[in-house]
DNA sequence: CTACCGGAACTTTTT
DNA sequence: GTTCCGGTAG
């Protein structure tokens, strides 16, 4: 399609040409690109936001209906962030007079929140009831789990995984279109011995799933897929897009990529962007091949890479670039970035893990002092729980901080009970739902919460079958008495509003609550919290959807309206730092060990993927960047001996990248007081061999 | 059949 | 610190 034919008047071709002039002309050709099937490699901060915004906003102004935009983004802070930045552009555009509908209509959101969205209102094509509920991690564990031990695989000569892998080894298989026994080779090697056993629980699991109504994350993928697969809903479904752009393309993976092919078979329309060298989530199955691949999958696919980093100062850039320098395959960038001068990034030694933590609340405080707010700093890490310790060294010192990643509010045991009960209401075929919920009321095991959800499938689903039967245990009597009314007032057709739903269910479980769990006030008050939220929902369904497909955006909510003058440290794995930017960043625990995790060492590629990842953190930083680690940490968080090992800068550093890092200690010691007398054991020799066999 | 206790084993990253 | 499993009391 010729592009410049069908812009609007040109009152706005004006403004569009301010618009674009604002770009470096790799983003401009990028933007204005045609309908060839297209693959911006964008590297570190080279501005892939801005220049996917500006394509759908191009796209708009050249009159595509927003409706008719796909857009795919990773998480839901990007597509918000998206949104927001096409509105902006679009804004700009309509000043001029020209009626253009907003970037709002765009389908815009993670593969899993779209191919919901398709499934509820395509999915009785291909025989699924539309009102499916959606089970989370945590929910499918729990399935899971319910399923391992009713196969009898908890008593096996060798211990069986646990629920958590078991779900981890049948996600990966779905995601990346393997074979098990492939996957289990590659993957999870420790569990090759049980592999006919997962077969048949994961035969299972799927009969449960299917006899429930219920999807997991994976099915919503895989029944996306097979409506495409399906002659004629496939041909509607393509129908109802013109253009498809995909964010973060590395980290799709085989059955995401499948999609976007069926969705625009010829490949016409598609955007994807991506940087191969920030691939960090091949757990999820997400593979490199994808992005390295892209121009194989379409007849002529055109690659426009991104080259100027506008984000980092040249010293940060000429370490970072240096870090994934030594990465085995990567498509060839060389990032350049006109912000010279600035700090040199630092390698931070601690003498343990204590003055790791008061280096990082010293140096975060005399940053802000000379005026680098909180928010403008993030400390990141390879797992949540090492930052425990700082998180309790801030709380002391009462200084505010917000932590990305790890356990989502939505995914905290009472939040879970509620939306349970929500569930089953939707959906009474939701075993899962339904056994948590039954397993609530004191007395009530899984055994009797088996026969009760028996007894109400063999009643379609209808309340009134248990409001026969007197209570199932006596000790549940009163929980017995509040609970069956409630739940066929939960059902009943007429309906009550969302938020006298979610009292009511609060109401009811509020004791039950206070019986199980302790600090039962703050608990209640996530709850009233939800049920004020509840407000912004249509409908049941859609509620619970959103708590199931988009965690985040509810940690954010729950947490509290956030207070405009309110300035808080940002604390984040490494892997939701994705995509985010600030001026100081820290990485705490960047020894051999942690990273790269002593559970990715197995092969190459996961070596490999924990480059990456370092990368990534290191990436997020503009001006100041500091990589810390402790010398000495102690062998298990939990163990109160004195048990402790010697750690090594991260290879990711010391390997070649050493030199465009200066030194800084992490203590301010006076040698004075420097108390700590020195371990025998640490001199010399046997340091050296107690390192060396530490990681054999 | 449930509730509870003690010992053993594990302990990443997320839609 | 948590989860999982097996044993035991009610």
């Amino acid at each position: 399609m010729p592009t410049t034919d069908t812009l609007p008047a040109t009152a706005s071709n004006t403004v569009l040409a301010d618009v674009l002039a604002e770009l470096n002309s790799a983003q401009h050709a990028a933007v204005t690109h045609g309908d060839a099937p297209l693959l911006i490699v964008a590297g570190a901060g080279t501005g892939k936001t801005t220049t996917l915004a500006n394509r759908v906003a191009f796209h708009i102004s050249e009159g595509v209906d927003p409706r008719r935009i796909l857009l795919l983004t990773f998480t839901r802070r990007a597509a918000q962030e998206m949104t927001r930045r096409v509105d902006g552009i679009l804004r700009r555009l309509r000043g001029e007079g020209v009626r253009m509908p907003g970037g709002e209509a765009v389908w815009g959101g993670t593969f899993h929140a779209m191919g919901a969205r398709l499934l509820r209102l395509h999915g009785v094509s291909i025989e699924l009831d539309p009102g499916f509920t959606i089970m989370d991690r945590g929910d499918s564990e729990d399935l899971m789990g319910l399923v391992r031990a009713q196969l009898g695989l908890t008593r096996t000569d060798r211990r069986f995984p646990q629920k958590g892998t078991c779900s981890d080894i049948y996600s990966r298989a779905v995601n990346s279109q393997k074979p098990l026994g492939e996957v289990l080779k590659t993957a999870f090697p420790w569990c090759i011995e049980h592999e006919d056993d997962l077969k048949r629980l994961f035969a299972e699991y799927v009969e449960r799933k299917i006899a429930g109504g219920v999807l997991d994350y994976d099915d919503i993928l895989l029944y996306w897929l097979a409506l495409l697969e399906d002659d004629a809903v496939g041909a509607e479904v393509r129908k109802r897009f013109d253009k498809v752009l995909v964010d973060e393309y590395q980290d799709t993976n085989s059955l995401q990529a499948r999609i976007v092919r069926l969705l625009r078979p010829d490949g016409t329309g598609v955007t994807v962007v991506g940087d191969d060298a920030q691939s960090i989530y091949s757990f999820r199955a997400a593979d490199v091949r994808n992005i390295l691949d892209f121009a194989g999958l379409f007849p002529g696919v055109v690659t426009l890479p991104l080259e100027q980093n506008y984000r980092s100062t040249q010293p940060v850039l000429d370490a970072t670039n240096r870090i994934i320098a030594g990465a085995a395959e990567r498509i060839e960038k060389d990032l350049w970035t006109a912000r010279g001068g600035g700090e040199r990034p630092a390698v931070v030694s601690c003498h343990d893990e204590n003055e790791q933590s008061d280096f990082i609340v010293r140096r975060v405080l005399e940053l802000r002092e000379s005026g680098v707010l909180l928010k403008r700093q993030a400390v990141l890490f390879r797992a949540a729980h090492h930052a425990l310790p700082l998180e309790m060294e801030l709380q002391r010192r009462n200084i505010p901080y917000h932590k990305y990643g790890g356990l989502k509010f939505t995914e905290t045991a009472h939040v879970k009970d509620l939306t349970a009960i929500l569930r089953l209401a939707e959906n009474p075929r939701d075993i899962a739902a339904g056994l948590r919920v039954l397993t609530l009321l004191p007395g009530v095991g899984p055994q009797t919460a088996q026969r009760l959800m028996e007894a109400l499938a063999q009643a379609s689903g209808d309340f009134l079958a248990w409001a026969d039967q007197a209570s199932p245990a006596p000790a549940a009597k009163s929980a017995w008495a509040s609970f069956v009314p409630l739940m066929i007032d939960l059902t009943r057709p007429e309906g009550m509003e969302l938020s006298a739903q979610v009292h009511a269910v609060r109401e009811m479980y509020a004791p039950l609550l206070e019986r199980r769990y302790d600090n039962a006030t703050a608990r209640l008050r996530d709850l009233e919290q939800i049920e004020r939220l509840a407000a912004r929902f249509p409908d049941r369904l859609s509620l619970l959807a959103d708590i199931a497909l988009d965690p985040p955006a509810w940690a954010e909510d729950l947490a509290g309206p956030p207070v405009l003058d309110e300035d808080y440290l940002i604390l984040s794995t490494m892997h939701s730092a994705k995509g985010l930017e600030w001026d100081a960043v820290y990485v705490i625990h960047a020894a051999d060990g942690n990273i790269p995790s002593d559970m990715a060492t197995g092969s190459v590629d996961e070596i490999e993927e924990e480059r990456r990842l370092f990368y990534v953190a290191c990436t997020r930083a503009r001006d100041w960047l500091y990589v810390c680690f402790p010398l000495r940490y102690y062998t298990s968080p939990w163990n109160h001996t004195d048990a402790h090992g010697y750690a090594q800068l991260t290879r990711f550093v010391a390997d070649g990248a050493r030199d465009v890092f200066r030194d800084e200690p992490g203590g301010v010691r006076d040698p004075a007081e420097s108390d700590a007398p020195a371990d025998p054991a640490v001199a010399g020799a046997s340091v050296r061999a107690r390192l060396r066999a530490m990681w054999e």
